[in-house]
DNA sequence: ATTTGTTTTAATCATTTGTTTAAATCAAAT
DNA sequence: ATTTGATTTAAACAAATGATTAAAACAAAT
């Protein structure tokens, strides 16, 4: 079945808001891209803004609603978690790269309402995972390092070589098999630093 | 002495081009947030254009002229440059935050010319830091995980903080007080992670 | 075939935006 | 005080941009 115009426009606009932004997006951009006529886009959307708003919840549910059942999972342990988070994440970010930054710059520009729709508080602290953490810390199996590192160790060393893509590429000449197979390579190291982290003794610096 | 007037104007572009973006910034955002007349805008840059590149030019130095000169000293070892590395940037990324996203954002939305006068790979390929890592590994003092992990896991545990602030802040009701606590552990704390990660016997899964 | 409601189109509108212009102001030199 | 060159200002311009309109094309129902 062919896209309707609709969704020919959703698409269209989902490609040039991610590699441009809101403001450098031209609503002209997007029917160029969705071949159709201008006029669509206000027939169908109403506004620039109002289509944008769809792709940002989009966006944002597309990276949050694949890995959030794994933080609530009961069957599964703590690192166990941890392996399935990276690889889901990694392999989400090997199709769809530009998503964080994406997010992330738009947030700088102005405070997204509709990140307050997502109820990270709830998820973060809630979650099973967060629960199993707490144990294991009380139980001395793990190092007492605040649930925000690990947050943002996990986000910064998953998400970061795919927002500062464009720097690793210049840094080394990186072609982008290179770089897939480095991401391959971290799904697995990840999980293992991660480990380290949390149960080594520290050593004497 | 009291700034000049091009000075107004290029403090003004900056605060504006960093918190907007090129694109959502307007030269009437400028002018106001200068306290000038717009005209003189064009009269002491030519163009927005102009005014950007010079901005951007400025930003990538800031960033970068600080630490390089850490990763040629012959002095320290291999270590005390992380440690080194990481306090400055922590240091310099707590007053100047919105930097790095700033760069990336813009480097997403059109590859910068400027980038390429940054000599990333010499940089990164020539400086006694890469020597220093080679080396041990040979000697078997460090376990062989490639150079491009290593420097993906510095720059996303410290830099990563910074860019995804907004979103840690949604996640627990993070105060700017607690934040800038916790990277002030961090300083201390990412130097003890990557000597884990480079140097701990690896455990079975 | 005609009617009816929906979709598409080309043209147009009003605002915004980057830039320019011409006059006014200022400050230093004569 | 006058001249001269630099700086600043208000006004205006042209192009770009988001949105609307009115007519045309289309498709389904009668």
């Amino acid at each position: 079945m062919p896209p309707t115009t609709e969704e020919k426009i959703k698409s269209a606009a989902r490609t040039v808001f991610h590699s441009k932004g809101f403001a450098a997006t031209k609503t002209r951009d997007i029917a160029k891209e969705a071949g159709i006529n201008l006029a669509l886009l206000n027939y169908y959307f109403r506004s620039k803004e109002k289509l944008f708003q769809i792709i940002m919840m989009d966006s944002i549910h597309s990276l949050f609603q694949s890995i959030l059942p794994i933080f609530f999972e009961e069957e599964t342990n703590f690192f166990e978690k941890i392996e399935k988070f990276v690889s889901l994440y990694i392999e989400k970010l090997k199709t769809d790269p530009e998503i964080p930054l994406f997010i992330l710059s738009e947030l700088q520009r102005n405070p997204l309402v509709i990140l307050e729709q997502v109820p990270f508080k709830e998820i973060f602290e809630t979650s099973v995972f967060h629960k199993q953490y707490e144990s294991a810390i009380e139980k001395k199996e793990l190092n007492s390092i605040s649930y925000y590192h690990l947050l943002m160790n996990l986000a910064g060393l998953t998400v970061f070589p795919f927002i500062g893509k464009p720097i690793f590429f210049q840094v080394g000449n990186l072609t982008s098999e290179e770089f897939h197979r480095l991401m391959e390579e971290r799904k697995k190291w990840i999980p293992i630093w991660i480990k380290q982290m949390l149960t080594n003794e520290l050593q004497a610096s």
